[in-house]
DNA sequence: TTGTAGGCGTTATCAA
DNA sequence: TTGATAACGCCTACAA
């Protein structure tokens, strides 16, 4: 009888476990598990005496044991491309804060955007058998043997910023499409005639809509689609950086970059080259951070509620561990256009007519990001 | 015998366990564990069936299980005050390459440098078995009860960026002072006589070291401290804003601010007083970011390297994991000041002589950051 | 209400 | 080389 030599041993220098509480207060393990876990009435005095032996062993449930147990973690994990891009701090704060609440814990890795990297953390994750996952998906599709397992193991996947239905329906997205759109007209309407665009991968859906929104906006406004004009970047800063170099040699009057990290690049670009903004080029990017309302130039963006993302994302995967089986949904956040002076809106008007500027709560703004 | 229970069952929906392997190969667990494992010599023939079996029902072993019979996880713990504060997410970075390198998976949590979550995290990490945790410590002390669980669990902690000898001497950090002194001596080298300090919590190492460099540097330079030029802040965007308004009330005309997010904080209440920089007060602050390069005011910092420190914090910890007893070790990693201009150094030497500016290789410092 | 005896999926110890 | 079986620490029917 194994429980017989389990009681019996020693505790040594080992972390208690459960059997040392029930010896300790005298009582079977299902006791203790049930005061523990606050489950099936246990007595009022065993409940004292078990308490009692807790405090006194310092004991802690092994959530190792407890998992193997019930099948069921308490962890979810989250792969971003790289946490260092400033876009995605705010994701997985927003993520970590909404599974803490919950009782989960976040495992968090990055791909890199790259298939193998990705493949081989979603490996690991299912291998650690994490309750669910928080996917911004790589542009390729996994090979079929991952495909597999990820049915088998059936656990549930929310996507984050990028949809791929290829491997579920629930994702947590913003209004790419809007935004894009929205920085395109403004633009325009800043009297900015030959627009350019530095986008993201084509193959990711928010560079897609971003790329859409931005052709779109131009035909709503009239404006010639330029294909001297449309560039394809990574999202990174090197490739803002070329894509500038490319892209300001034809000199538009105003560029709509898709991303934060991309617009470093090309105003890094448009110094090299001797081209200033506003002046010589209006500029809205996608990102706001709150140091951008401080420094020059003042960078008219279109904000994506970033924590708010991360937070819907892991409430939605909560849900689908807790069973939650109704129909998959695409939750779309709107994102806000943050109008301030790279795009050279003021510029026009005050050209023109009346000024209307900076719209109210600087100082809220500042600090609505950051607790 | 509960083993042919276990070998008889049906495998029904659930995944493969090395039981369902080992019966479609013919063999014993511990032969699929030996192949699983590259243990124990096992024959050619069994292993091809074995290898056949695997591949055949898609098997991966439990790492649940695998963590519980052996007392690993092979999972580091990792808290910080807050991945969204722009210092943190190079430093997540370097620790979770190093753990991946290794084998090693991050379990991420925000402690909002409060002591409450701080505790609650790393009681949850201990329940979960985590190998090791990596912890930047808020200010205050740990709960006795705390303190005892971590003596009794044993397992290795790395501080990173702050130490607590409380807890341990294990630490990776930067040199603070010398960052410090280095930034403040830059400023009075530019010119600048009244010298003032938004700081960091005094409480915490780091925030400590940097007001003695300071102070230091002060006295090297023959420069008299002010206290009302002293201001202690909490490393947010808040504090800095209202150390801001404090602080060039009294007009100084150079600050050095303890960290980045203080510095946005600073500048807009600068805005807010119609204070400029370079002109009205030179600033050098902590922390670089690669899109410092780009906008103006150009701020002239002290680069502390974040993804390396998590590197070797992360490597620290994994070598303390796999048992090395050595004595403990408080790296510390060396600062770099990166001149640019909000220190008002290029105005002050064109008003003398010689013009020094911008040390080379602005391209690659502006992509060295972000791969 | 409380106790007993598997079971969760591995690894590891002994025999064979 | 292989196999049987006891841990690992917890949960939970089923019994008492």
């Amino acid at each position: 009888m194994s429980a017989v030599k389990k009681v019996g041993r020693k505790k040594s220098g080992k972390t208690a476990s459960i059997y040392d509480v029930a010896k300790l207060s005298r009582v079977s393990v299902f006791t203790v598990s049930a005061v523990v876990n606050h489950k099936s009435h246990v007595g009022e005095k065993l409940r004292k005496r078990v308490e009692a032996a807790i405090r006194k062993l310092n004991y802690r449930p092994n959530l190792i044991a407890r998992s193997l147990a019930n099948q069921r973690t308490h962890t979810i994990g989250m792969i971003v491309p790289d946490i260092a891009n400033p876009f995605f701090p705010m994701v997985v704060r927003g993520a970590e804060d909404a599974a803490q609440r919950h009782g989960y814990n976040l495992l968090l890795c990055n791909s890199d955007d790259t298939l193998a990297k990705e493949e081989k953390s979603v490996e690991l994750l299912l291998s650690k058998r994490v309750d669910g996952i928080l996917l911004t998906k790589a542009a390729e599709d996994f090979r079929p043997s991952l495909r597999q397992m990820i049915k088998e193991v059936n656990i549930p996947f929310v996507l984050v910023m990028r949809t791929y239905p290829k491997l579920t329906k629930d994702a947590v997205i913003t209004d790419d499409y809007q935004g894009a759109y929205d920085a395109v007209c403004h633009l325009a309407r800043s009297g900015r005639r030959r627009i350019g665009l530095i986008g993201g991968p084509r193959k990711v859906s928010n560079a897609q809509a971003r790329w859409e929104g931005f052709r779109d906006a131009l035909k709503a406004e009239g404006l010639p689609y330029e294909p001297e004009l449309d560039i394809e970047g990574d999202y990174r800063i090197e490739s803002g950086f070329r894509a500038g170099h490319a892209l300001l040699s034809h000199r538009p009057d105003g560029i709509y970059v898709a991303n934060h990290l991309m617009t470093v690049g090309l105003l890094k670009a448009a110094e090299e080259m001797g081209l200033r903004c506003p002046e010589d080029f209006g500029l809205v990017s996608f990102d706001d951070y709150p140091w951008l309302g401080v420094f020059r130039p003042r960078l008219t963006t279109v904000e994506l509620p970033k924590h708010q993302l991360g937070i819907e994302a892991a409430e939605l995967l909560i849900r689908r561990i807790a069973g939650d089986r109704s129909k998959a949904v695409v939750k779309k956040l709107q994102p806000e256009l943050r109008i301030r002076e790279s795009c050279g809106f003021a510029l026009h008007v005050s050209r023109g007519q009346s000024l209307e500027q900076e719209p109210g709560n600087a100082k809220s703004a500042l600090v609505r990001d950051l607790r």
